[in-house]
DNA sequence: ATCGAATTGTGTTACGTTTCACAATCTGCG
DNA sequence: CGCAGATTGTGAAACGTAACACAATTCGAT
């Protein structure tokens, strides 16, 4: 099967995932693509073409069970299993990230955790031991890690991704409000609120 | 001018705004959709396609006047003046949060804070006096605020949302991991890592 | 056993967004 | 001055995404 899914349809896999999380912590056992889609929004159209690529998941006049479309979902995007996470950046933000258990909780484990700075080398930060930008390369390949959180300040952050993609990182969460250059099979996802709060001035008087 | 620019446009501006300030950073005074769309991954045809919405701010032949665009940029996203902003939750998130100065310095000013626990009712958070949910009301009003932070568990953030919106509340924005319901007139950017995390394992092997 | 209400999966249509391609214009230089 | 090179603004074409609409199926009620 070599059908290329469009990456939308993927952005909202997760969001549906969440859904179903609430329903199940509400007692739902079935769900259908028009509560899902009251819920979040979203037209039951869209959920059921969304979920047909992947697979019928549903019962025509039935619905969805709810267990059984979360693990296939979960398989869908690989959250089934573990992951392991480096941080770079031990600053307000990085040690706020740090500190939050909701990443362990959902299966991404922070395994490393760097900063440039050499006076908080060898210290901790929650329970990570803070280690040198020049252990990063070393770190992240004896530790096959895929995944990295960037949390530094925006002059660093190019320089930063750079290294982690040569250490063989192939997905980037980039808290720094800054745009990074990656080659073509390296993910980037950004988070950065002050571009969440531009863009909706626009609409207030 | 009745003309409804689609909200994919407007979501660009404040990308292409951080980007302008960075080539100012770098003595830039002058660039072209060309080297824009470089930086940010952008076709170059996407860049003059946007920015003619709001009226034509280059030169052919030459490009944009750097500090130009950026006045015209920050007055349609309506960011040339300052807002204020109330911040609902004052646990870890919150907090850190309330602590960073980001917002502030882009015009984002947190004006209110508000926990639900009695035992963190008039305690500082930063330079802020925490209050109690029953003040948010009157205090939103008073202060004619009109854009909110959420930072409180999930399962909370909707009725939240909902004293928000009574209260005079149109943009917020929710870094609770929940789709929220709300009216059309208002709107609401979701801040959630995990999501994010989600997104990318799917292309991981 | 049959009916009616509910719901999926999907072909088709409608809509929205991006890219293409080029005339129009600007600048600097010989 | 007149030309070469660069760049914008934009109509038209190509592409991508969402909504519509309905046959097929399921289930509970009678």
């Amino acid at each position: 099967m070599t059908t290329n899914i469009p990456d939308i349809v993927i952005s909202r896999l997760p969001i549906y995932l969440r859904a179903l999380d609430h329903l199940s912590q509400e007692g739902h056992e079935v769900t259908s693509s028009q509560e899902l889609g009251r819920r979040l929004g979203i037209s039951s159209a869209q959920i059921r073409k969304d979920l047909a690529w992947f697979g019928g998941f549903g019962k025509q006049g039935t619905g969805y069970r709810i267990n059984y479309l979360k693990d296939q979902l979960r398989q869908v995007l690989k959250i089934e299993r573990e992951w392991k996470v480096a941080l770079v950046g031990a600053g307000d933000l990085g040690s706020a990230v740090a500190r939050y258990g909701g990443f362990a909780e959902r299966g991404f484990h922070i395994t490393c955790v760097f900063d440039a700075a050499p006076e908080k080398i060898g210290k901790h930060l929650g329970k990570f031991i803070i280690q040198p930008l020049n252990e990063l390369h070393a770190s992240l390949q004896n530790n096959k890690i895929q995944i990295a959180m960037i949390a530094v300040p925006a002059e660093h952050a190019q320089s930063v991704a750079d290294a982690l993609i040569a250490g063989g990182v192939r997905a980037i969460l980039n808290y720094a409000p800054i745009n990074l250059n990656v080659p073509e099979d390296v993910h980037v996802q950004y988070i950065d609120p002050i571009l969440h709060l531009q863009r909706m001035t626009y609409y207030l008087a």
